[in-house]
RNA sequence: GCCCGGGUGGUGGAACGGUAGACACGGGGGCCUCAAAAGCCCCUGCUCCUCGCGAGCGUGCGGGUUCGAGUCCCGCCCCGGGUACCA
């Protein structure tokens, strides 16, 4: 008999020879009928080498991919490379290796291990975002933006991150830090190119009802929205005959306002006190104010600061005049600036009337008495059309009561800014904006698209992007009026880039368009999306963004992109992030390298659930290897006596004993994997029954039947091939001489997954006493009866009054007695 | 503070309201072998005893609903993540 070695290193390069020479993986836009499925792991930033986080993400996304196919869908399952970026740039700055010879030998590592790790991608549609055949439609998206006022240029105070020389969007700024480098970021003014995204803050708020999405990342992406409801009420200054409108969500609260409050960053602050004793004070206020950094300034806990101005406002529901402060604890950024603050129902002004001597006015009951109070009540000491009024109720009576004196009106504020897309970088997509003296931005016209980066050689950014060096790129005649004029050298946000991957690699070969919109419509929206959770807010809004918007503009039919969404959960070593300064980085590259790709990636997905966060062991990658070597043995020992007739898949007849049990046991198991792959992604449980399925097997004794050994062995393949490719399509070949990915997903024979004997749970008052057999369609007297003869039933049954009776059929019964 | 997750053996984890701990790791014992590796077999939640087809306890804590709760409800504690002066 043969030497039956499990050998990786002979049986995966066969295979995967075999998929690359047959372009199996591939799907044409052929307008064939049937179901599609669209299967979609986030691109990867082509950085070194891969790691554990993107074999897990593509060992996920590969085993729905293999398991819809084999379910009869034509399947999309691309792959493609996020290759702009600042790392490539930074080593670039420190190397002088330009960032696309870098960046394409790291896609260069991508693709070798993705075709070792045996994915199953169509190769025919890949791409990096940095080739020009792609970025030009990026640009060209842009060109669309901005035709249609959705991307524009305006000055405004910028986040700013001083390590990286660039301004970042609100969203990649962490904890007032850079999301990238960690450094803390500064304000500046500068005039940025932004994406109107604020226009479709309510569209991007309701249709997270229309998407299968894990609920955090719909909450995530609700709170970043921050949408709230409330009113704008007009404060005027009788000084200066200046109107301040607020935004308040608690309009029901305004007869309790007691002062009024600016953020030092408000325009009218200086000019409020100019020439006044008070203008030096505040002065001073201001500018330290404006000096703290975001972390100083944004503790909540931190005491209540801020300057009387001098000047005061009128409450318009009574008349007040309420005195104006200034205070770090209002931010410019949120409504107007400006708010009208009631310490009684709030706690941020509560804290300042406290440390200023302000008045503090009940407006609501409720409450234990103490003040603020934060619930709802009847409103108190307001007016009398509205005293007693549930402060609900009060909330519309008044806003309505403003609206008719033109003091007011409904209003709705968001969280949410415009994204702010310019960097001052070098590698990314070049905006294609021509700057005219005469004619203001001129777009570039879409026949010159693309804008082709230039190289250059000093990459060191400056406050301004490097490219404003390359003077022979800088300078162009104006599209429209062909004088001297200048592009812009700003480049895009890598997150352009990654906001539309998706619909490219739909068409991914077309030169004539981004992509044509018939065949859009046959594979949008992206059917099943997975990827990490630390996308929630950046990649998965702007993404959501992009193609309302070229919705809007009718180049897609779709409102959003990913109808389903899975997020994958972290690999620790040790219970911690992998980190190279910790140590306990694990190298996928090693462990392919000892075990094979399948033994690597069957691990990761029998870990635990893969929406959880889970611990690297090395002895749990022992013992799945170990696992695939035994299914493999036992198959290419059951192959060497011959090979299962061809045909389906199905169980021999007339088996008997272990033989039957073991058959029976392949229907549980097919059973069983198909329902853990089709609701959830229950990928552990999955292999664990296989793995039962083969323990089984390998129990038979010798004299087993050669046919149900071999069937039993073929399920196991079959089941496993979405997790192990390699291994199961080489014991599939040797148990029935075919290829396991052209066979359809195994069907569970139903007269094996019924049994006729079942065991019968018997309990008296809720307590395990005893395990008896039953047929299977036995009554429940019958079941009742059988039970209550069992011996150790009767001496838990002694003596005492039978009260209750139940039975479950087919499963237990318990009896209650007294 | 608020919003999500999550607390089950020595470990990772299983369990439509119905046998808690599948599967795997680790550990113990055995077979094979001159020996080892590999492989195979058995045992493995805790406690007690009369050692059995036994009894009791056991899913973070305290209550509740139910014939029956890891699972549902109420009140807490702890851990992880997100978010935070957003008016």
């Amino acid at each position: 008999m043969a030497d039956h070695r499990y050998d990786p290193k002979q049986i995966e390069p066969r295979w995967q020879q075999v998929w690359a020479d047959e372009r199996t993986w591939h799907v044409g836009n052929d307008d064939v009928p049937g179901e599609r499925s669209y299967v979609l792991e986030m691109l990867p930033y082509p950085s070194g080498e891969p790691h554990i986080g993107h074999l897990k993400v593509y060992s996920v996304g590969d085993a729905v991919a293999h398991f819809h196919r084999r379910t009869g869908r034509r399947v999309l399952h691309p792959m493609g490379y996020d290759a702009f970026g600042l790392p490539a740039e930074n080593h670039a700055i420190r190397t002088g290796q330009h960032p696309r010879d870098s960046t394409n030998a790291s896609i260069e590592q991508f693709q070798r291990q993705f075709r070792e790790w045996g994915i199953s991608i169509d190769w025919d549609r890949e791409f990096g975002t940095h080739e020009p055949r792609y970025y030009r439609w990026t640009q060209w998206i842009f060109l669309k933006l901005f035709e249609a006022g959705l991307a524009y240029r305006k000055e405004a105070a910028v986040k700013w991150c001083p390590n990286d020389q660039t301004v970042l969007a609100n969203e990649q700024v962490v904890d007032g830090r850079c999301e990238r480098c960690g450094h803390e970021v500064e304000v500046r003014q500068l005039e940025q190119w932004f994406f109107r995204i604020t226009d479709y803050a309510d569209r991007l708020l309701d249709d997270l009802e229309t998407i299968d999405w894990p609920a955090n990342v719909k909450t995530m992406q609700r709170n970043w929205i921050g949408r709230s409801e409330g009113a704008e009420v007009v404060f005027r200054c009788e000084d200066l005959q200046i109107d301040y409108p607020v935004f308040t969500t608690r309009p029901d609260t305004l007869f309790g306002a007691t002062f009024f409050v600016m953020a030092p960053e408000h325009p009218d602050v200086l000019r409020l006190v100019e020439g006044t004793d008070r203008a030096d004070e505040v002065h001073r206020y201001v500018n330290h104010a404006l000096n703290e950094s975001n972390q100083e300034r944004g503790a909540a806990d931190k005491p209540k600061t801020g300057v009387f101005l001098g000047r005061h406002v009128t409450n318009p529901v009574n008349g007040e005049r309420l005195p104006m402060y200034v205070a770090d604890y209002v931010l410019m950024e949120y409504g107007t600036g400006a708010i009208m603050a009631v310490p009684g129902h709030d706690d941020r002004d509560f804290a300042f009337a406290q440390a200023h001597d302000l008045p503090v006015r009940r407006v609501i009951e409720g409450g234990d008495g103490e003040l603020p109070y934060l619930g709802d009540g009847p409103l108190t000491d307001s007016a009398p059309e509205f005293d007693g009024m549930g402060n609900r109720e009060a909330l519309g009576a008044i806003v309505d009561w403003l609206a008719g004196e033109g003091k007011g009106r409904p209003s709705v504020n968001y969280r949410l800014r415009d994204w702010l897309l310019s960097r001052q970088r070098y590698w990314g997509c070049p905006i294609p904006i021509v700057k005219c003296e005469r004619c203001g931005l001129v777009p570039v016209p879409e026949a010159d698209l693309p804008v082709v980066l230039p190289d250059i050689s000093d990459y060191a950014p400056r406050g301004r992007s490097p490219l404003a060096a390359a003077e022979d790129w800088v300078a162009v005649a104006c599209p429209s009026c062909g004088e001297p004029a200048r592009r812009e050298t700003d480049t895009m946000d890598t997150f352009v880039d990654s906001s539309w991957y998706f619909l490219r690699y739909c068409d991914a070969r077309n030169d004539e368009a981004a992509w044509d919109p018939a065949v859009l419509a046959e594979w949008m929206p992206v059917d099943q999306y997975i990827g990490g959770v630390e996308h929630a807010i950046l990649h998965l809004l702007y993404a959501r963004f992009f193609v309302k918007a070229l919705k809007d503009l009718g180049y897609l039919g779709v409102d959003e992109p990913f109808a389903r969404l899975f997020t994958q959960g972290m690999i620790t070593k040790d219970g911690a992030k992998m980190s190279k300064s910790k140590g306990n980085v694990v190298s996928p590259q090693a462990i392919v390298e000892r075990y094979g790709a399948d033994t690597a990636r069957a691990y990761i997905l029998f870990i635990g659930p893969p929406e959880h966060a889970a611990d690297w062991s090395d002895e749990g990658v022992e013992g799945v290897h170990r696992f695939l070597a035994r299914l493999w043995r036992l198959a290419a020992e059951a192959a060497d006596g011959g090979q299962l007739p061809a045909g389906e898949l199905t169980a021999p007849s007339g088996l008997e004993g272990a033989d039957l049990a073991v058959a029976r046991k392949a229907a549980w198991a097919i059973d069983k994997v198909t329902r853990d792959m089709s609701g959830r992604f229950a990928f552990n449980t999955a292999i664990a029954a296989v793995m039962e399925l083969t323990n089984e097997v390998s129990r038979l004794r010798d004299d087993a039947a050669p046919e149900v050994r071999r069937f039993a062995l073929a399920v196991a393949a079959s089941l496993l091939f979405p997790f192990a490719p390699h291994v199961s399509a080489d014991a599939y070949s040797r148990l029935t001489g075919r290829r396991v990915w052209e066979e359809p997903w195994p069907q569970a024979d139903p007269t094996l997954l019924e049994r006729d004997v079942v065991q019968i749970v018997c309990q008296v008052n809720g307590k395990v006493r005893e395990r008896v057999e039953a047929p299977a369609d036995a009554s429940s007297d019958e079941l009742l009866a059988l039970c209550r003869a069992a011996p150790n039933v009767q001496a838990h049954l002694d003596g005492r009054e039978v009260v209750k009776e139940v039975v479950v059929p087919g499963k237990l019964v318990n009896v209650v007695a007294r």
